[in-house]
DNA sequence: GAAGTCAGTGAACAACTGTCCTCTCAAATC
DNA sequence: GATTTGAGAGGACAGTTGTTCACTGACTTC
């Protein structure tokens, strides 16, 4: 690693715009993306203002960088879910579980997305919801090659693909919320609820071909 | 009406206040509301900064008036939909119209409520919560009285009422972001995903007393 | 018709914002 | 080892922000 191109340099820069990443997230605990500011970001980090323009040219493009990283280690986690074959109940158990568990070590990425999935920076959103697509879409892959959905149409293992993913999110948000104030009796309810309502989901799907298309 | 209490004074009042209210949620389509400014609200308004204090202590109560205003007009609506006694089928059909209408009509509420449900001001998210739980429990009293729900515990008929007004408000949302695209065909694809997912939906609540408690 | 109430005014405040410009100086290149 | 590059510093800019205070004057009350 003698004339390696870049070097200390490249990784020092990559250094500080983590910085700025980490930073921004914490500050948007409590407020959204749309109202913070780029000195408040700066300053945390302890750099200058103007340092800001050599990593990002807003704060709307920082917002797209904090997508993919927020949605990088969900995306994995989901990928592991469902490669497993557990049966139906299990499998449920075990994904809100997984869920739990995520949000419990990355709460402020689950807030930031939950949060900026309809905020008020378009770029954000469409990164979000470009990101969620795919997501989607490779649920629906997995769906697709399971026995359950024989006959059915790519268009119907699309929406309850969606119908999926929209509910992980969502019940991501609410256990946050529930967990973040501290009542460990309101995570229970929350788990309790999105495990039912994922089971009467695979339920409605199990019987759907036997009624009409 | 010779000495009524109040009087011209309370009316015009009442009036500038209103328009604070329109003019913030006017200003909320491009940005949310911890981002919104007060002098940007009162500029619009043609007041005085000042005059902001003789309405509301801070934008936070403001959008707490908000989120009465914009959930009353879609309580109503909800209830004239759970009023009817329609079979399954059209009852979905007629339940997505309604939203589809209810959006093209009032995108600024829907926008509000899609955006600030997860927003940065804790207030304005309490407010909604719980705007929705009331919500839900209306709901879940209709489902409840519907003879499909036999043998059904409260909890569950809840989780299912909590899982519908979920999806309405989700659907609420995306229709308006479709819409606002100008996309027509996206539109259509968003009313038919959700169709087919309260069908799905729907087919779950049927089968749901076969498959174990 | 006099006295009081109170929605809205307008000036002033310190604090903050994003962006421009020139500068430095350590690392990278040749 | 001289030259180029580029991350970051620091000053300055014109605007903006929320909140304070004393004020006006139309409406309400008695």
């Amino acid at each position: 690693m003698s004339h390696s191109v870049g070097g200390v340099r490249q990784a020092q820069k990559q250094k500080t715009r983590q910085a700025l990443l980490d930073a921004a997230l914490g500050l948007l605990e409590e407020q959204s993306l749309s109202s913070l500011g780029l000195r408040e970001v700066t300053r945390v980090v302890g750099i200058a203002p103007t340092a800001f323009y050599r990593h990002f040219r807003d704060l709307g493009e920082l917002g797209v960088a904090l997508v993919e990283e927020a949605l990088g280690s969900l995306h994995a986690m989901v990928r592991a879910i469902l490669a497993e074959q557990d049966a139906a109940e299990e499998r449920i158990d075990r994904t809100v579980a997984v869920v739990e568990r995520h949000v419990r070590e990355h709460p402020a990425h689950v807030r930031f997305v939950a949060r900026e999935r309809r905020g008020g920076v378009r770029a954000v959103r469409h990164a979000i919801a470009g990101e969620l697509d795919r997501f989607a879409a490779e649920v629906a892959e997995a769906l697709k090659s399971q026995p359950v959905s024989g006959g059915w149409r790519d268009e119907d293992v699309r929406m309850l693909a969606e119908l999926y993913v929209d509910r992980l999110v969502t019940t991501a948000g609410e256990l946050l919320d529930a967990q973040e104030e501290g009542d460990e009796g309101a995570v229970e309810r929350v788990v309790w609820r999105a495990r039912r309502q994922l089971r009467l989901i695979s339920i409605g799907r199990r019987h759907w071909e036997e009624e009409g298309a």
